[in-house]
DNA sequence: ACGGAGCTCGGTGATTGGCTGAGAA
DNA sequence: TTCTCAGCCAATCACCGAGCTCCGT
């Protein structure tokens, strides 16, 4: 039952380092260090038809190069962002790359538009973790603190 | 301030860019270089093996579509006269 | 939907987010953090930067997107393509750093350039 | 004490091609 | 007009997210 025509061997993610691709009669060994995957450089093309699809009246079609093409601008606009925003970082002797270093770097690129609702959704996000972790702690363990002690999250 | 655009690379990009990105324009590009040996030159027709296989070997309708796999051994012990047809509704319309 | 109201949209939007929902996003956080690690000065990353990039990129890929769908829709096509998007690039200079990624030379042949 | 890198693990949606008309040419 | 090519289906499995532990700030 069991074939015996497997050019390629596939392992799980657990033992892949080497370069896999199985793309039939793809064979290029570029040196310099591992092969990225599209998989690694990219993310899934699904997930950018369906954005991509919003914009698009219902009847409209998306070429393939399109999609492609989408998905290779994405993930240069994240690297683009991601080095302003980490050369921020490092400049105030930061090792970790934040939010805050992010809503700077739109800024300094002219992503004006984006800080405003960007700003607004970490807000949103950095308040509900932290009533998560304020309705946990005060539930039944009083825990004493330098300075404030009761404020409510107020909007609107 | 100086609010002129930037000119693109002296002798390599003669055309005008946004002036805020003019510089991580250029630090992107050399950063792009140096990752350029790590990229394959073109894209593969699939990433994945066995999802390559497991699409080819899907039950599929008559227009080439994907189907419910109602049947995946290879014994048919029913006659093959009867129309696999899961459901018939008889004479009935669907619902709006 | 048009061009002018999307950015006024979007922040309506996000005001009617009661609690950012980190588990169903569109686009998978991980997958931003490994994009994010591949430059080579990335040291730590914050939960958040991810989180906030799958918003922002879900921002991008609409804006690009409508701004090339002006273009096939000027051409009387009814499917997006590549050059659709190289036009797009083109024309609005916050595009202006995927002049790589898409070079000029991409726009469709007798089509004027600006 | 806080929060992120790196594991492991289990649950799940992205991946996937043949046919055919929409529509690019 | 000719003929390329994108949408349409849903089952597997690679990968994502949620737990951990460990370590640096």
């Amino acid at each position: 039952m069991s074939n015996s025509e497997d050019s390629q061997q596939y392992l799980n993610d657990m033992l892949v380092k080497e370069e896999d691709e199985a793309s039939g009669d793809e064979s290029d060994k570029q040196d310099g260090g591992i092969m990225l995957r599209e998989q690694d450089r990219f993310l899934p093309i699904c997930n950018i038809i369906k954005i991509m699809k919003v914009p698009v009246p219902q009847n409209g079609k998306i070429a393939k190069d399109a999609r492609e093409c989408i998905q290779e601008c994405v993930s240069e606009f994240i690297s683009f962002i991601s080095s302003e925003a980490i050369e921020r970082s490092v400049a105030e002797n930061r090792k970790t790359v934040n939010g805050d270093d992010l809503l700077v770097a739109f800024s300094n690129l002219g992503f004006d538009n984006y800080v405003e609702p960007l700003s607004i959704y970490l807000q949103k996000y950095r308040d509900s973790n932290k009533s998560d972790r304020n309705l946990f702690l005060d539930a039944g363990y009083p825990h004493n603190e330098d300075g404030s002690s009761a404020n409510e999250a107020g909007k609107q | 301030s100086e609010d002129e655009s930037s000119k693109g690379e002296a002798d390599e990009e003669p055309l005008y860019v946004n002036a805020k990105q003019y510089k991580r324009i250029l630090i992107r590009r050399q950063a792009r270089a140096k990752l350029e040996s790590r990229i394959p030159k073109e894209r593969c027709k699939y990433l994945h093996e066995s999802r390559h296989r497991h699409a080819m070997n899907r039950a599929r309708g008559e227009g080439g579509r994907f189907h419910s796999a109602q049947e995946k051994g290879d014994q048919d012990s029913s006659g093959p006269d009867s129309g696999s047809m899961p459901m018939a509704p008889s004479g009935g319309i669907t619902l709006s | 939907p048009t061009i002018d109201n999307f950015w006024p949209n979007i922040v309506s939007e996000v005001h009617g987010i009661s609690q950012v929902d980190a588990k169903h996003q569109v686009l998978p956080l991980a997958r931003i953090k490994k994009i994010m690690k591949l430059d080579e000065n990335a040291k730590m990353i914050a939960g958040e930067a991810p989180l906030l990039f799958a918003k922002a990129c879900e921002y991008f890929i609409q804006e690009l997107t409508m701004h090339a769908w002006v273009h096939t829709e000027e051409s009387r096509r009814r499917t997006l393509q590549r050059s659709d998007i190289a036009q797009a690039i083109a024309n609005y200079d916050q595009f202006d750093f995927l002049i790589d990624i898409v070079p000029r030379e991409e726009i469709k042949p007798s089509s004027a350039q600006k």
